[in-house]
RNA sequence: GUGGUUGUAGCUCAGCUGGUUAGAGCGCUGGAUUGUGGUUCCAGAGGUCGCGGGUUCAAAUCCCGUCUUCCACCCCA
Protein backbone atom coordinates (compact mmCIF):
# COMPACT_ATOMS: atom_id res chain seq x y z
CA UNK A 1 0.00 0.00 0.00
CA UNK A 2 0.89 3.53 -0.32
CA UNK A 3 1.67 4.90 2.79
CA UNK A 4 -0.02 8.75 3.81
CA UNK A 5 -1.45 10.97 6.34
CA UNK A 6 -4.96 12.55 6.49
CA UNK A 7 -5.72 15.47 5.25
CA UNK A 8 -4.68 18.44 6.89
CA UNK A 9 -2.31 16.62 9.15
CA UNK A 10 1.54 17.27 8.86
CA UNK A 11 4.70 14.90 9.25
CA UNK A 12 7.92 17.14 11.15
CA UNK A 13 11.48 16.12 10.20
CA UNK A 14 13.87 17.75 12.37
CA UNK A 15 14.57 20.87 11.48
CA UNK A 16 10.60 21.74 11.50
CA UNK A 17 11.03 20.20 14.85
CA UNK A 18 13.85 22.40 15.43
CA UNK A 19 12.04 25.55 14.82
CA UNK A 20 8.31 24.71 15.93
CA UNK A 21 10.43 24.07 19.18
CA UNK A 22 11.83 27.64 19.18
CA UNK A 23 8.59 28.91 18.80
CA UNK A 24 7.03 26.64 21.89
CA UNK A 25 10.05 27.59 24.05
CA UNK A 26 9.76 30.92 23.72
CA UNK A 27 6.07 30.91 24.60
CA UNK A 28 6.69 28.89 27.33
CA UNK A 29 9.57 31.16 28.81
CA UNK A 30 7.31 34.41 28.90
CA UNK A 31 4.47 32.37 30.38
CA UNK A 32 6.50 30.78 33.30
CA UNK A 33 8.34 34.29 33.75
CA UNK A 34 4.44 35.48 34.65
CA UNK A 35 3.56 32.53 36.48
CA UNK A 36 1.62 30.08 34.57
CA UNK A 37 1.88 26.44 35.48
CA UNK A 38 1.96 24.43 32.42
CA UNK A 39 -0.70 21.50 32.84
CA UNK A 40 -1.60 18.82 29.93
CA UNK A 41 -4.86 17.24 29.41
CA UNK A 42 -5.88 14.14 27.42
CA UNK A 43 -6.47 14.30 23.51
CA UNK A 44 -9.82 12.69 24.15
CA UNK A 45 -12.69 13.81 25.98
CA UNK A 46 -15.75 13.17 26.65
CA UNK A 47 -18.04 14.24 23.97
CA UNK A 48 -20.60 15.38 26.56
CA UNK A 49 -17.62 18.12 27.51
CA UNK A 50 -17.19 19.31 24.33
CA UNK A 51 -20.70 19.02 22.31
CA UNK A 52 -22.94 22.51 22.81
CA UNK A 53 -19.34 24.14 23.63
CA UNK A 54 -18.92 25.47 20.28
CA UNK A 55 -22.19 26.68 18.40
CA UNK A 56 -23.77 23.98 16.20
CA UNK A 57 -20.87 24.98 13.39
CA UNK A 58 -18.26 23.81 16.21
CA UNK A 59 -20.55 20.22 16.62
CA UNK A 60 -19.89 19.42 12.74
CA UNK A 61 -16.11 20.17 13.49
CA UNK A 62 -15.62 17.98 16.41
CA UNK A 63 -13.93 14.90 15.39
CA UNK A 64 -15.61 11.75 16.78
CA UNK A 65 -13.92 8.89 18.19
CA UNK A 66 -16.27 5.64 17.79
CA UNK A 67 -16.70 3.14 20.13
CA UNK A 68 -15.01 0.30 20.48
CA UNK A 69 -16.62 -3.50 20.36
CA UNK A 70 -19.96 -4.07 18.49
CA UNK A 71 -20.75 -0.46 18.67
CA UNK A 72 -23.60 -1.06 15.86
CA UNK A 73 -25.07 -4.02 17.97
CA UNK A 74 -26.19 -1.75 20.93
CA UNK A 75 -28.26 0.56 18.62
CA UNK A 76 -31.87 0.03 18.01
CA UNK A 77 -32.45 -1.30 14.55
CA UNK A 78 -35.18 1.68 14.16
CA UNK A 79 -32.90 4.35 14.56
CA UNK A 80 -30.28 2.97 12.23
CA UNK A 81 -33.11 2.65 9.53
CA UNK A 82 -33.67 6.09 9.70
CA UNK A 83 -30.20 7.15 8.54
CA UNK A 84 -30.55 10.32 11.13
CA UNK A 85 -26.44 10.70 12.22
CA UNK A 86 -27.72 13.28 14.66
CA UNK A 87 -29.67 10.28 16.25
CA UNK A 88 -27.52 7.76 16.03
CA UNK A 89 -24.49 9.36 17.11
CA UNK A 90 -24.94 9.34 21.01
CA UNK A 91 -24.93 5.58 21.43
CA UNK A 92 -22.05 4.91 18.68
CA UNK A 93 -19.48 7.26 20.07
CA UNK A 94 -18.74 8.25 23.78
CA UNK A 95 -15.88 10.17 22.66
CA UNK A 96 -14.21 13.03 20.99
CA UNK A 97 -11.01 14.60 20.32
CA UNK A 98 -10.44 17.65 21.85
CA UNK A 99 -11.61 20.79 20.02
CA UNK A 100 -9.36 23.56 22.01
CA UNK A 101 -7.59 23.85 25.16
CA UNK A 102 -10.38 26.42 26.92
CA UNK A 103 -13.00 23.97 27.15
CA UNK A 104 -11.01 20.89 28.56
CA UNK A 105 -9.16 23.97 30.90
CA UNK A 106 -12.76 24.35 32.38
CA UNK A 107 -13.30 21.01 32.96
CA UNK A 108 -10.10 20.72 34.56
CA UNK A 109 -11.08 23.83 36.99
CA UNK A 110 -14.12 22.58 38.33
CA UNK A 111 -12.71 18.47 38.45
CA UNK A 112 -9.53 20.24 40.40
CA UNK A 113 -11.32 22.96 42.55
CA UNK A 114 -10.52 21.85 45.69
CA UNK A 115 -7.30 21.48 44.63
CA UNK A 116 -6.37 24.71 42.97
CA UNK A 117 -5.63 27.88 44.32
CA UNK A 118 -7.20 30.41 43.13
CA UNK A 119 -6.43 33.16 41.14
CA UNK A 120 -4.90 30.00 39.26
CA UNK A 121 -2.46 30.75 36.52
CA UNK A 122 -2.32 27.82 33.93
CA UNK A 123 -1.14 26.99 30.72
CA UNK A 124 -1.14 24.32 27.92
CA UNK A 125 0.60 23.59 24.69
CA UNK A 126 -1.23 20.73 23.03
CA UNK A 127 -2.85 19.89 19.76
CA UNK A 128 -6.24 20.47 19.27
CA UNK A 129 -8.11 18.65 16.12
CA UNK A 130 -11.13 20.04 13.99
CA UNK A 131 -12.46 18.73 11.38
CA UNK A 132 -12.61 22.09 9.30
CA UNK A 133 -11.59 22.07 5.33
CA UNK A 134 -8.26 22.83 5.52
CA UNK A 135 -6.13 25.75 3.90
CA UNK A 136 -2.72 26.96 4.20
CA UNK A 137 -1.96 27.91 7.20
CA UNK A 138 -5.61 25.88 8.45
CA UNK A 139 -5.17 22.57 9.88
CA UNK A 140 -7.42 19.78 11.07
CA UNK A 141 -4.32 19.00 13.76
CA UNK A 142 -2.76 22.10 15.25
CA UNK A 143 -1.33 23.05 18.34
CA UNK A 144 -2.77 26.45 20.30
CA UNK A 145 -0.51 27.76 23.19
CA UNK A 146 -3.00 29.11 25.50
CA UNK A 147 -2.57 31.20 29.05
CA UNK A 148 -5.60 31.44 31.07
CA UNK A 149 -5.95 32.90 34.65
CA UNK A 150 -9.24 32.13 35.92
CA UNK A 151 -10.54 33.22 39.75
CA UNK A 152 -10.20 36.60 39.44
CA UNK A 153 -11.92 40.06 38.04
CA UNK A 154 -8.55 42.02 38.15
CA UNK A 155 -7.87 43.91 34.95
CA UNK A 156 -4.14 43.27 36.01
CA UNK A 157 -4.26 40.27 34.34
CA UNK A 158 -6.28 41.64 30.83
CA UNK A 159 -2.54 44.14 31.21
CA UNK A 160 -0.35 41.40 32.02
CA UNK A 161 -1.58 39.38 28.70
CA UNK A 162 -1.20 42.18 26.79
CA UNK A 163 2.54 42.32 27.99
CA UNK A 164 2.74 38.50 27.20
CA UNK A 165 1.85 39.23 23.62
CA UNK A 166 3.64 41.84 23.62
CA UNK A 167 7.28 40.35 25.21
CA UNK A 168 6.73 37.07 23.22
CA UNK A 169 6.32 38.77 19.74
CA UNK A 170 8.93 41.03 20.62
CA UNK A 171 11.23 37.78 21.30
CA UNK A 172 10.46 36.02 18.00
CA UNK A 173 11.42 39.62 16.23
CA UNK A 174 7.43 39.76 14.77
CA UNK A 175 6.14 43.19 14.73
CA UNK A 176 2.74 43.43 15.64
CA UNK A 177 -0.59 44.91 16.40
CA UNK A 178 -2.15 44.15 19.55
CA UNK A 179 -6.09 44.98 19.22
CA UNK A 180 -7.78 45.32 22.57
CA UNK A 181 -11.60 45.52 22.50
CA UNK A 182 -14.67 44.93 25.07
CA UNK A 183 -17.74 43.01 24.32
CA UNK A 184 -19.77 45.33 26.53
CA UNK A 185 -18.73 48.31 23.86
CA UNK A 186 -19.87 46.20 21.32
CA UNK A 187 -23.59 45.13 22.94
CA UNK A 188 -23.26 48.97 23.43
CA UNK A 189 -24.26 49.88 20.13
CA UNK A 190 -26.87 47.26 20.30
CA UNK A 191 -28.36 48.75 23.30
CA UNK A 192 -28.04 52.41 21.88
CA UNK A 193 -30.08 51.61 19.17
CA UNK A 194 -32.77 49.84 21.19
CA UNK A 195 -32.13 46.55 18.90
CA UNK A 196 -30.59 43.65 21.33
CA UNK A 197 -31.74 40.97 19.77
CA UNK A 198 -29.47 42.21 16.71
CA UNK A 199 -26.58 42.14 18.76
CA UNK A 200 -25.05 38.99 17.28
CA UNK A 201 -25.82 40.33 13.69
CA UNK A 202 -23.80 43.41 14.46
CA UNK A 203 -21.03 41.86 15.40
CA UNK A 204 -20.67 39.58 12.75
CA UNK A 205 -20.92 42.19 10.47
CA UNK A 206 -18.48 44.47 12.25
CA UNK A 207 -15.73 41.67 12.31
CA UNK A 208 -15.35 41.80 8.89
CA UNK A 209 -14.28 45.61 8.89
CA UNK A 210 -10.91 44.78 7.42
CA UNK A 211 -11.71 42.43 4.83
CA UNK A 212 -14.91 43.94 3.15
CA UNK A 213 -14.05 47.53 4.52
CA UNK A 214 -17.22 49.84 5.41
CA UNK A 215 -19.39 49.58 2.48
CA UNK A 216 -19.32 45.73 2.56
CA UNK A 217 -20.21 46.02 6.15
CA UNK A 218 -23.10 48.68 5.57
CA UNK A 219 -24.31 45.54 3.11
CA UNK A 220 -23.98 43.09 5.71
CA UNK A 221 -25.90 44.91 8.14
CA UNK A 222 -28.41 45.77 5.20
CA UNK A 223 -29.11 42.35 5.08
CA UNK A 224 -29.46 41.76 8.58
CA UNK A 225 -32.38 44.09 8.42
CA UNK A 226 -31.32 47.00 10.05
CA UNK A 227 -32.80 50.14 9.58
CA UNK A 228 -31.27 52.40 7.49
CA UNK A 229 -30.75 55.37 10.06
CA UNK A 230 -29.56 52.55 12.31
CA UNK A 231 -26.79 51.74 9.48
CA UNK A 232 -25.90 55.20 8.89
CA UNK A 233 -25.22 55.74 12.38
CA UNK A 234 -23.20 52.76 12.93
CA UNK A 235 -21.25 53.93 9.74
CA UNK A 236 -20.36 57.18 11.57
CA UNK A 237 -19.38 55.08 14.51
CA UNK A 238 -16.89 52.90 12.44
CA UNK A 239 -15.54 55.78 10.43
CA UNK A 240 -14.49 57.14 13.85
CA UNK A 241 -13.35 54.75 15.72
CA UNK A 242 -10.88 56.15 18.26
CA UNK A 243 -11.81 55.83 22.00
CA UNK A 244 -13.26 59.39 22.78
CA UNK A 245 -15.33 59.20 19.80
CA UNK A 246 -16.82 55.72 20.45
CA UNK A 247 -17.09 57.42 24.11
CA UNK A 248 -18.56 60.52 22.38
CA UNK A 249 -21.30 58.19 20.56
CA UNK A 250 -22.06 55.86 23.02
CA UNK A 251 -21.23 57.06 26.36
CA UNK A 252 -24.97 56.72 27.42
CA UNK A 253 -24.88 52.92 27.22
CA UNK A 254 -24.80 51.71 30.79
CA UNK A 255 -23.17 49.26 28.71
CA UNK A 256 -20.63 50.69 26.77
CA UNK A 257 -19.49 52.82 29.48
CA UNK A 258 -18.41 49.59 31.08
CA UNK A 259 -16.27 48.36 28.64
CA UNK A 260 -15.14 52.16 28.43
CA UNK A 261 -14.07 51.94 31.54
CA UNK A 262 -12.50 48.49 32.03
CA UNK A 263 -10.17 49.62 28.52
CA UNK A 264 -9.10 52.91 30.14
CA UNK A 265 -8.13 51.21 33.28
CA UNK A 266 -5.78 48.49 30.98
CA UNK A 267 -4.28 51.51 29.37
CA UNK A 268 -3.59 52.98 32.52
CA UNK A 269 -1.90 49.98 33.98
CA UNK A 270 -0.05 49.79 31.01
CA UNK A 271 0.80 53.19 30.77
CA UNK A 272 4.24 53.15 32.35
CA UNK A 273 5.38 49.82 30.76
CA UNK A 274 7.78 49.90 28.01
CA UNK A 275 5.73 48.14 24.97
CA UNK A 276 7.57 47.15 21.95
CA UNK A 277 4.28 46.87 20.06
CA UNK A 278 1.89 48.86 18.88
CA UNK A 279 -1.28 48.46 21.23
CA UNK A 280 -4.25 49.82 20.01
CA UNK A 281 -8.12 49.71 20.67
CA UNK A 282 -10.00 48.67 18.00
CA UNK A 283 -13.89 48.93 18.10
CA UNK A 284 -14.34 46.18 14.70
CA UNK A 285 -12.37 43.19 17.12
CA UNK A 286 -15.45 41.36 17.76
CA UNK A 287 -13.97 37.75 18.10
CA UNK A 288 -16.75 35.49 16.63
CA UNK A 289 -19.61 34.66 18.67
CA UNK A 290 -17.24 32.81 21.34
CA UNK A 291 -17.94 32.82 25.11
CA UNK A 292 -16.21 36.43 25.55
CA UNK A 293 -18.14 38.78 27.37
CA UNK A 294 -15.59 41.65 28.48
CA UNK A 295 -12.38 42.66 27.15
CA UNK A 296 -11.31 40.55 23.88
CA UNK A 297 -7.46 40.78 21.91
CA UNK A 298 -6.53 39.99 18.88
CA UNK A 299 -2.78 39.94 17.27
CA UNK A 300 -1.96 40.91 13.62
CA UNK A 301 1.49 41.16 11.99
CA UNK A 302 1.96 45.10 11.92
CA UNK A 303 1.08 45.89 8.36
CA UNK A 304 2.85 49.19 9.00
CA UNK A 305 5.81 47.10 9.09
CA UNK A 306 5.56 43.98 7.16
CA UNK A 307 2.93 44.25 4.23
CA UNK A 308 4.04 41.85 2.14
CA UNK A 309 2.54 38.99 3.58
CA UNK A 310 -1.58 37.96 4.45
CA UNK A 311 -1.56 36.22 7.56
CA UNK A 312 -4.64 36.47 9.86
CA UNK A 313 -4.78 36.32 13.37
CA UNK A 314 -1.66 35.22 15.86
CA UNK A 315 -3.71 34.99 18.52
CA UNK A 316 -6.50 36.25 20.11
CA UNK A 317 -8.00 36.04 23.48
CA UNK A 318 -10.42 37.69 26.48
CA UNK A 319 -12.92 37.44 29.35
CA UNK A 320 -15.29 34.94 30.01
CA UNK A 321 -17.24 35.25 33.07
CA UNK A 322 -18.72 31.76 33.12
CA UNK A 323 -17.11 29.30 31.66
CA UNK A 324 -16.79 26.94 33.98
CA UNK A 325 -20.87 27.53 35.26
CA UNK A 326 -21.48 24.60 32.42
CA UNK A 327 -19.93 22.30 34.46
CA UNK A 328 -21.45 23.28 37.64
CA UNK A 329 -18.96 26.09 39.27
CA UNK A 330 -19.93 29.54 38.81
CA UNK A 331 -18.89 32.95 39.65
CA UNK A 332 -15.28 31.88 38.58
CA UNK A 333 -14.13 34.61 36.20
CA UNK A 334 -11.47 33.87 33.50
CA UNK A 335 -9.13 35.54 31.28
CA UNK A 336 -6.95 33.97 28.19
CA UNK A 337 -4.85 34.64 25.73
CA UNK A 338 -3.84 31.72 22.91
CA UNK A 339 -1.16 31.85 20.22
CA UNK A 340 -1.71 30.60 16.75
CA UNK A 341 1.64 28.87 16.54
CA UNK A 342 1.06 27.21 12.84
CA UNK A 343 0.79 31.04 11.62
CA UNK A 344 3.51 32.48 13.69
CA UNK A 345 6.04 29.39 11.85
CA UNK A 346 4.03 30.52 8.79
CA UNK A 347 5.25 34.04 8.96
CA UNK A 348 8.72 33.66 10.66
CA UNK A 349 9.45 31.25 7.60
CA UNK A 350 8.13 34.01 5.65
CA UNK A 351 10.69 37.00 7.01
CA UNK A 352 13.42 34.38 7.23
CA UNK A 353 13.18 34.96 11.22
CA UNK A 354 14.06 31.83 12.45
CA UNK A 355 17.16 31.28 14.12
CA UNK A 356 20.05 29.98 11.97
CA UNK A 357 20.42 26.11 11.86
CA UNK A 358 23.53 24.89 13.80
CA UNK A 359 22.95 21.99 11.11
CA UNK A 360 24.79 19.59 13.61
CA UNK A 361 25.44 19.75 17.35
CA UNK A 362 27.81 17.87 16.40
CA UNK A 363 32.28 18.32 17.24
CA UNK A 364 33.66 15.70 15.30
CA UNK A 365 33.19 12.88 13.40
CA UNK A 366 35.25 9.70 13.65
CA UNK A 367 36.42 8.18 10.67
CA UNK A 368 37.72 4.56 10.07
CA UNK A 369 39.83 2.65 6.78
CA UNK A 370 39.21 -1.07 7.92
CA UNK A 371 37.89 -3.14 10.18
CA UNK A 372 40.50 -3.13 12.98
CA UNK A 373 40.12 1.23 12.77
CA UNK A 374 36.19 0.78 13.11
CA UNK A 375 37.14 -0.64 16.63
CA UNK A 376 39.60 1.79 17.61
CA UNK A 377 36.30 4.13 16.76
CA UNK A 378 34.21 2.83 19.22
CA UNK A 379 36.52 2.63 21.17
CA UNK A 380 37.13 6.49 21.19
CA UNK A 381 33.78 7.11 20.69
CA UNK A 382 32.80 6.51 23.69
CA UNK A 383 36.20 8.49 25.60
CA UNK A 384 35.26 11.36 24.00
CA UNK A 385 31.77 10.85 25.07
CA UNK A 386 32.48 9.92 28.74
CA UNK A 387 34.20 13.30 28.33
CA UNK A 388 31.03 15.55 27.20
CA UNK A 389 32.22 15.69 23.72
CA UNK A 390 29.54 15.51 21.39
CA UNK A 391 30.81 13.06 18.51
CA UNK A 392 29.82 10.34 16.09
CA UNK A 393 31.27 7.20 14.23
CA UNK A 394 30.53 6.66 10.50
CA UNK A 395 29.27 2.84 11.11
CA UNK A 396 31.21 0.68 8.23
CA UNK A 397 34.82 1.34 7.14
CA UNK A 398 33.42 2.82 3.85
CA UNK A 399 35.67 4.94 1.40
CA UNK A 400 36.81 7.65 3.23
CA UNK A 401 35.66 9.82 0.18
CA UNK A 402 32.14 8.79 1.58
CA UNK A 403 32.56 9.23 5.36
CA UNK A 404 34.38 13.21 4.48
CA UNK A 405 31.07 13.92 2.84
CA UNK A 406 28.69 12.70 4.72
CA UNK A 407 30.55 14.66 7.82
CA UNK A 408 30.29 17.70 5.16
CA UNK A 409 26.72 17.12 4.41
CA UNK A 410 26.06 17.66 8.04
CA UNK A 411 28.26 20.30 8.66
CA UNK A 412 30.17 18.63 11.30
CA UNK A 413 33.12 20.70 11.91
CA UNK A 414 35.97 18.08 12.60
CA UNK A 415 37.11 14.60 11.17
CA UNK A 416 38.73 11.98 13.00
CA UNK A 417 40.69 9.37 10.51
CA UNK A 418 41.49 6.66 12.06
CA UNK A 419 43.98 4.07 9.19
CA UNK A 420 46.62 2.00 9.86
CA UNK A 421 49.17 4.06 9.96
CA UNK A 422 47.11 6.07 13.14
CA UNK A 423 46.57 2.71 14.91
CA UNK A 424 50.24 2.22 14.56
CA UNK A 425 51.64 5.47 15.66
CA UNK A 426 49.15 6.24 18.16
CA UNK A 427 48.49 9.55 16.62
CA UNK A 428 45.37 10.33 15.00
CA UNK A 429 44.64 12.87 11.78
CA UNK A 430 42.04 15.41 13.11
CA UNK A 431 41.10 17.23 9.54
CA UNK A 432 39.34 21.06 9.69
CA UNK A 433 36.25 20.38 7.61
CA UNK A 434 36.49 24.47 7.21
CA UNK A 435 39.50 24.94 5.81
CA UNK A 436 40.82 21.33 5.09
CA UNK A 437 43.98 21.43 7.36
CA UNK A 438 45.20 18.49 8.74
CA UNK A 439 46.93 17.54 12.07
CA UNK A 440 47.99 14.78 14.05
CA UNK A 441 47.11 14.23 17.67
CA UNK A 442 47.49 12.07 20.49
CA UNK A 443 44.26 10.79 22.46
CA UNK A 444 44.69 13.40 25.60
CA UNK A 445 45.54 16.46 23.12
CA UNK A 446 42.10 15.61 21.37
CA UNK A 447 40.25 15.57 24.34
CA UNK A 448 41.82 18.65 25.68
CA UNK A 449 40.90 20.18 22.23
CA UNK A 450 37.39 19.55 22.00
CA UNK A 451 36.39 19.59 26.10
C1' G B 1 -20.86 22.34 4.65
C1' U B 2 -20.97 25.33 -0.73
C1' G B 3 -18.17 26.59 -5.25
C1' G B 4 -13.54 26.24 -7.63
C1' U B 5 -8.25 24.47 -8.07
C1' U B 6 -4.11 21.01 -7.99
C1' G B 7 -1.57 16.06 -8.45
C1' U B 8 4.11 13.71 -13.85
C1' A B 9 11.51 10.99 -11.08
C1' G B 10 13.66 12.10 -4.03
C1' C B 11 12.73 17.88 -5.00
C1' U B 12 11.14 22.01 -8.50
C1' C B 13 8.71 21.67 -12.89
C1' A B 14 8.18 20.84 -18.86
C1' G B 15 5.11 17.57 -21.81
C1' C B 16 0.63 22.20 -27.46
C1' U B 17 -5.37 20.62 -29.85
C1' G B 18 -5.09 12.16 -27.56
C1' G B 19 -0.30 9.21 -31.54
C1' U B 20 6.01 5.27 -30.90
C1' U B 21 10.85 3.64 -25.86
C1' A B 22 7.39 10.39 -20.80
C1' G B 23 11.78 14.84 -20.49
C1' A B 24 14.94 18.94 -17.94
C1' G B 25 17.46 21.12 -13.75
C1' C B 26 18.81 19.96 -8.90
C1' G B 27 19.62 15.71 -5.84
C1' C B 28 21.29 10.47 -5.66
C1' U B 29 24.97 6.31 -7.08
C1' G B 30 29.60 5.05 -9.44
C1' G B 31 34.20 6.62 -11.86
C1' A B 32 38.37 10.33 -13.01
C1' U B 33 41.13 10.67 -7.43
C1' U B 34 42.66 1.93 -4.85
C1' G B 35 43.52 7.25 2.57
C1' U B 36 40.72 13.06 1.68
C1' G B 37 34.55 16.37 1.43
C1' G B 38 32.45 21.11 -0.24
C1' U B 39 34.67 22.80 -7.22
C1' U B 40 35.00 20.37 -12.15
C1' C B 41 34.37 16.42 -15.86
C1' C B 42 32.25 11.56 -17.38
C1' A B 43 28.75 7.68 -16.76
C1' G B 44 24.47 5.50 -14.45
C1' A B 45 20.16 4.37 -11.61
C1' G B 46 15.39 6.08 -10.57
C1' G B 47 8.46 7.08 -13.06
C1' U B 48 1.83 2.01 -11.23
C1' C B 49 2.00 10.03 -14.99
C1' G B 50 -2.48 10.46 -7.19
C1' C B 51 -6.05 6.14 -7.20
C1' G B 52 -10.37 3.58 -9.62
C1' G B 53 -13.52 3.25 -13.71
C1' G B 54 -15.03 4.84 -18.76
C1' U B 55 -14.52 6.68 -24.14
C1' U B 56 -10.94 5.27 -28.17
C1' C B 57 -7.31 1.38 -32.80
C1' A B 58 -4.50 4.50 -29.22
C1' A B 59 -5.04 8.29 -22.81
C1' A B 60 -0.08 11.71 -18.69
C1' U B 61 -3.49 14.27 -22.27
C1' C B 62 -10.78 13.54 -23.01
C1' C B 63 -15.15 12.03 -19.45
C1' C B 64 -16.98 10.26 -14.47
C1' G B 65 -15.94 9.01 -9.45
C1' U B 66 -12.56 9.25 -5.35
C1' C B 67 -8.39 10.94 -2.42
C1' U B 68 -5.00 14.96 -1.84
C1' U B 69 -3.34 20.23 -2.34
C1' C B 70 -4.43 25.13 -2.53
C1' C B 71 -8.23 29.21 -3.07
C1' A B 72 -12.98 31.91 -2.15
C1' C B 73 -17.28 31.61 1.12
C1' C B 74 -18.61 29.82 6.27
C1' C B 75 -15.85 29.82 10.38
C1' C B 76 -11.41 30.15 12.65
C1' A B 77 -5.62 29.44 14.87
Amino acid sequence: MKPSIPKGTRDFGPEQVRKRNFIFTTIETVFTKYGFARIETPAMESLDTLTGKYGAEGDQLLFKVLNNGDFLSKVEPSLLEDKDSSKVLPNISKRGLRYDLTVPFARFVVMHQNEIQFPFKRFQIQPVWRADRPQKGRYQEFYQCDADVVGSNSLVYEAELVQIYDEVFHRLNIPVTIKINHRQILFGIAEKLGIEDQFQAITVAIDKMDKIGLSGVKEQLRMAGLATPHIEWISELLSQPNLENVEHLLGDSSAAQEGLLTIKTVFEYLKRTSLHQQIRFDLTLARGLSYYTGCIFEVAIDTQVINSIQMGSLGGGGRYDNLTGIFGLSGVSGVGISFGAERIYDVLEAIDGFPPSTASSLQLLICSLDQKGLGEAFYIAHILREKGIHCDLYPDAAKLKKQLKFASDRAIPYCLILGSEELATQLYTLKNMDDGSQAKLKLSDLIDQFS
